[in-house]
RNA sequence: GCGAGAGUGGCGGAAUUGGCAGACGCGCUGGACUUAGGAUCCAGUGGUAUGACCGUAGGGGUUCGACUCCCCUCUCUCGCACCA
């Protein structure tokens, strides 16, 4: 009987399904897990990241069910989002229709896989059934003051045609579109207040001992949190005063001139009616238009403008003048500065620039600086000078006592800054969930009353072909009557940020039906938290940032009783695959070489570097075509065995070809054996068994004692498939050896079979299952307990030792377990092999490690 | 520049409370079976001057003993970066 994946696949796939196997109900007498993998955008077809972030999920959710636990392992689809409108323009399909028939098509495809989901429980964002409670989230923020609207510069996309919050912008460029360029806009947008938990998203990363310190360290980095002092800087020509935010408040006797960001507003007030106001607007526009990679980019030189106006240093008195500086940035801190030329090489070499004044406030040690001779900023510690009453102290303790200074007469105060921005959630598109807000002429802003909801985002749109959302040019969407007075009114026409389904989808995940509002408290206090969250790094700042900072929104709207949504985290490496190119070509898919040549032109191809599988660089493997070739299982052991979890994986062919064959190996043991092997029990542990029989005994329980290890404390199912291809190589050479088979060595047989079974199931769950019905079981090996090892089973009676003479290996003994350390000396000394070493030399010590070597020093 | 992670055969990777470096797999070499072999099985496979030698990016150190701990250097990957 030939191994035939697709067709026994299909067969189990089928009886799953039938017997519901993978449904999940809560149930307060077992232990949960609630096991999840980020959620796929269904973008067409599955990709092998996803197979790969999906099959190691799989195999927690099923070996966490055979030890015993209720696994909630759920999937869904983040289904809003800019692809769906794109694939509208080119090929005129409605967003929807494009959506619903890629969830289809991927559905079958995660089926095909053998995945274990509850599919009782799955979502579609785009589902008005889902984004109704998004909206009501969002009303109850809006009352508490957690979404506002205000009007700022913000980045826009001209690709995406809508603003990006800040952290979807990279390098400058929008994170889907990298070589598009983001430019400024100043516009209204809807936001959320992240940066009231700050502090408390900070914090709380020292609690997250189940993430990798990769990930925290990069939101601690994007939170970004200083402690420096708001100072008040007086206008020499009004009342008015200017707050700068600093760092060094130990420098500010030497602040010689102040800079404002092009985009502060008060730039444009002070400089009214100045003789060159024109040439300052002029300036800032220019800047402006900069995109922001150029604008602070290395090779962008330093430039500003004098304002014509001065401020008044607070604590010297003396006259300043004021910059409008391109390199001052509008969102950090208060958009201004003051400059300290001496001590920052920034402002120093803007000084230079500008023939602006230097005055050294700090001396380092054994050094006197002179404004006239420096060449760059002095930013060291050291003693400060020329700075009144705090002559002579070191410039770090200065820090508080200076600002206590100001705090006391009243000039600023010490405060604690972060780089981390509310976060921009409105989006200029149609296919997102409609913010429910509706504008009144005489009421102004109106929340749309929560029995109103949802807020329909109608279906029956067309994209115009220049992208844009159809939602501002279609009055019965955005005409409405006003909620409150009835008088005329227009609804918001901006939607979501697709980031906001993200940040709560796993909460409705434990309670998909529920009714009476977005989250069923029963069901969320029962699964939550997520014991196991498991995805690409590349969500590490955007999506979980958003998701911590929502579940402390949705703690305080007393939805739950939670801080952290996620216990533990893994982040998945990526899966890559070396380029193939043709010099006349270009890239090329695998299709499209023979014999490493171009299919179209026949030059030689070229190999070029590893990289992430990706259609543009066309390094990629569809994962269908790998299951129809070797069926799920193989693509499943590949993904696991070729790297642990966290690191790359590199496509192999010749990999895949290898699992396959393992997996042919254990079909053959078992239906080349069938009669032997289940015309006894598996082995009871009882009799008297031959040092062969103890053996092979002894080393099935090893197997099971370090695939159990591997799997449960680190997720290293490389290594645990290895043990088992070891356990099978084992039994093989066992059958091999042309022994009579009698049932006692039948019955061992038998017990290393069911073991490999057992073991590989999480990993291979079709095989298996066939195997283990072969075998002559009757229930699902999901229904199985996962085995034990027995402890006597591991029992050695012969130990060998590693004999070392300066620690060098030069001989090896076998000694009987019982043996002490003394007793395994006295053996080792002995050994002629060593005698040999040692000869004339005197023995200086010996070091005895129990059970394992005997190191003498001479 | 700051922060995090990594560097082991031809390749993917094993080995971490310091104790036999290279498990397992791929590839390669030889053999068996065969009309055939790109199936399967068996044997071999870090280098080498074949030594009791060398070898975990390089250099130092601690130790009886270091892939593993400490110091320095180099290389690569990722994140942040004119952050005041």
């Amino acid at each position: 009987m030939l191994y035939n994946p697709l067709e026994l696949e299909k067969k189990w796939q089928r009886i799953w399904e039938r017997d519901e196997l993978f449904k999940v109900e809560e149930d307060p007498s077992k232990d949960k897990y609630y096991l999840l993998e980020m959620f796929p955008y269904p973008s067409g077809k599955l990709h092998m990241g996803h197979v790969r972030n999906y099959t190691i999920g799989d195999v927690v959710g099923r070996y966490k069910r055979m030890c015993g636990k209720n696994v909630l392992h759920p999937i869904g689809w983040d289904a809003f989002g800019l692809p769906a409108e794109n694939a509208a323009i080119d090929h005129g399909t409605h967003p929807e229709k494009w959506t619903y028939q890629n969830i289809e098509t991927m559905k079958s495809q995660l089926k095909r896989m053998g995945f274990s989901y509850d599919w009782d429980r799955e979502l579609a964002t785009c589902d008005p059934r889902y984004y109704r409670w998004e909206q009501l989230i969002f009303l109850k923020m809006f009352k508490k003051g957690l979404a506002y609207k205000k009007r700022t510069y913000v980045n826009w996309c001209e690709s995406c045609q809508t603003v990006l919050a800040k952290e979807q912008v990279e390098n400058g460029c929008c994170w889907r579109h990298t070589d598009q360029e983001v430019s400024l806009k100043e516009m209204d947008s809807w936001f959320f207040k992240i940066t009231d938990y700050a502090e408390e998203i900070l914090d709380a990363c020292d609690q997250l001992s189940g993430w990798p310190e990769r990930v925290l360290s990069m939101q601690r980095n994007w939170i970004g949190k200083s402690h420096g002092a708001i100072i008040r800087f007086p206008l020499d020509h009004s009342d008015g005063e200017v707050e700068v935010y600093t760092t060094r408040q130990d420098t500010l006797y030497g602040a010689t001139f102040m800079c404002f960001a092009p985009e502060h507003p008060m730039v444009k007030e002070i400089i009214k009616g100045q003789p060159q106001e024109a040439e300052i607007l002029e300036f800032i526009e220019r800047t402006l238009r900069l995109d922001s990679y150029v604008r602070t980019a290395d090779f962008t030189e330093k430039e500003g403008m004098f304002t014509g106006r001065y401020c008044l240093n607070p604590v010297t008195h003396e006259k300043i003048p004021i910059y409008v500086a391109n390199f001052v940035l509008f969102d950090y801190g208060t958009g201004a500065i003051m400059a300290v030329p001496t001590h920052d090489q920034r402002d120093f070499e803007f000084a230079k620039k500008y023939g602006l004044s230097l005055r050294v406030v700090i001396q380092p040690p054994g050094e006197t600086l002179k404004e006239e001779t420096m060449t760059e900023a002095y930013e060291g510690e050291g003693t400060l000078v020329h700075s009144g009453s705090f002559d002579g102290k070191g410039n770090l303790e200065a820090l508080d006592d200076i600002a206590d200074y100001l705090e006391s007469e009243g000039l600023g105060h010490k405060t604690v800054n972060y780089r981390l921005r509310d976060w921009n959630i409105s989006r200029q598109r149609y296919w997102g969930t409609p913010i429910p807000i509706i504008y009144c002429e005489t009421c102004g802003m109106v929340p749309v009353p929560e029995e109103d909801l949802p807020v329909v985002l109608p279906l029956d749109l067309k994209i115009g072909p220049n992208g844009a959302s159809p939602l501002p040019l279609e009055p019965s969407f955005y005409e409405i009557n006003c909620p409150k007075c009835g008088g005329n009114a227009r609804r918001e026409t901006d939607t979501m940020d697709t980031f906001v389904e993200s940040s709560w989808y796993f909460y409705r995940y434990t309670c998909p039906d529920y009714k009476d509002g977005p989250i069923n408290p029963k069901s969320v206090d029962y699964w939550m938290p997520v014991d196991q969250y498991i995805g690409g790094i590349e969500h590490a700042i955007l999506h979980l940032l958003y998701s911590r900072f929502y579940t402390r929104v949705l703690r305080d709207l007393g939805y739950l009783n939670l801080d952290e949504p996620f216990r533990n985290l893994l982040t998945q490496g990526m899966v890559c695959k070396e380029t193939q190119e043709c010099p006349e070509h270009g890239y090329l898919h695998p299709d499209e070489v023979k014999d490493q040549r171009c299919v179209h032109c026949q030059a030689e191809i070229i190999t070029g570097q590893t990289l992430k599988m990706s259609k543009s660089k066309k390094n990629v493997v569809d994962p269908e075509d790998l299951i129809s070739r070797y069926g799920a299982d193989t693509v499943r052991v590949f993904c696991l065995f070729a790297s642990p979890p966290e690191r790359d994986l590199e496509w192999s062919d010749q990999g895949v070809e290898g699992s396959y064959r393992f997996l042919n190996r254990i079909w053959r043991l078992i239906t080349d054996h069938l009669e032997d092997v289940s015309r006894v029990p598996s082995f009871d542990g009882k009799g008297d068994l031959s040092a062969l029989l103890r053996d092979l005994h002894r080393k099935t329980h090893q197997t099971i004692q370090k695939v159990t290890h591997d799997i449960e404390e680190r997720f290293h199912f490389n290594t645990a498939i290895s043990a088992v291809m070891e356990l099978v190589n084992e039994v093989n050479r066992f059958l091999g050896s042309g022994r009579d088979m009698g049932d006692l060595a039948c019955s061992l047989v038998r017990e290393a079979v069911e073991a490999v079974i057992l073991l590989l199931s999480p990993v291979a769950p079709h095989i298996t299952e066939e195997c283990w019905r072969m075998l002559g079981h009757g229930r699902s090996l999901m229904e199985t307990p996962w085995p034990g090892f027995q402890a006597d089973a591991l029992e050695v009676d012969k130990k060998l030792i590693v004999i070392q003479v300066n620690g060098k290996v030069r001989s090896r003994i076998e000694v009987p377990a019982s043996f002490d350390q003394k007793e395994i000396e006295t053996e080792a000394l002995k050994d002629e092999r060593l005698q040999d070493f040692i000869g004339e030399k005197t023995i200086k010590r010996v070091i005895v490690v129990k059970d394992k070597l005997v190191n003498v020093v001479v």
